[in-house]
DNA sequence: TTGCGTGCAAAGGTTTTGCATGGCA
DNA sequence: TGCCATGCAAAACCTTTGCACGCAA
């Protein structure tokens, strides 16, 4: 099943590769995709094969209790560093230092936990952010 | 709004207290506390309730869409160390370490990210499981 | 022409809420 | 006596699915 190049998922796609350091709900997918809620059946297919590919990523927003959606392409192999995302903005570091490695070293000697950098994501507030907003 | 003693309450809190280790859905609780599905509402009253007090978490279980929630009681203060999750059998570990904090440490000073390590959990596989389970 | 994509509506499943009753303090 | 807890049912909510039609290749 290959995916055909229609002009929704195109759409879809683009708006989210676009904006690969926010995360979105899928009602605002639709909303940007579209003018409107509706048609949200092919937004979620599409979301969903693309999570498959590892192209988008799924995050719960407990908050809402809703899941959002954030474009990480096929730029890198997210297995093997971790993940920063900020609690204000949304952003997503991509963690792809010598350090992130080390940790995880450190976590499998000493604690004898194999952890698995890709799902692992560290919550907090970025740089930005906390410049601009004061506090934590 | 101070909670009463009741019998409901005191029967969902034992079991949870009881295996700190392991993570249960609502409809497993209710089970546990009960001997039925039924009675839900007071339930998941009782588990919000506790989750705003940090006695209990919630975690999502991607694969069946269901909230998890697991006792983390008052012992410690958990804004303070990572917490590394067994995605086999669902211990949660407090990592309460030095190098957590190193770690955190790190992660401000090269990144300039202030992570929230209460809200930051690490998926991976637990000492145990990688010894009786095979490969990761 | 084949078969995936789309859209609408309806279903599915978990979690929340309203309301009347019961129990703790 | 006052207030919270409980249970049931219904609602709310996000997400998935069925089906008929449309469109890419």
């Amino acid at each position: 099943m290959k995916p055909y190049k229609t002009a929704g998922r195109e759409r879809l796609l683009e708006f989210l590769s676009r904006n690969p350091d926010q995360h979105f709900t899928a009602e605002e997918i639709c909303i940007a995709v579209h003018g409107a809620t509706a048609r949200q059946s092919s937004v979620y297919r599409h979301l969903s094969e693309l999570c498959t590919r590892d192209v988008v990523r799924k995050f719960r927003d407990e908050e809402t209790a809703k899941t959002r959606y954030q474009y990480v392409g096929e730029r890198c192999d997210c297995r093997n560093h971790f993940h920063a995302k900020c609690l204000r903005c949304g952003k997503l570091e991509h963690l792809d230092c010598g350090d992130s490695v080390e940790f995880a070293g450190h976590l499998l000697a000493e604690h004898g936990f194999s952890v698995d950098c890709g799902q692992s994501i560290l919550y907090g507030v970025c740089a930005r952010c906390r410049a601009a907003g004061g506090l934590a």
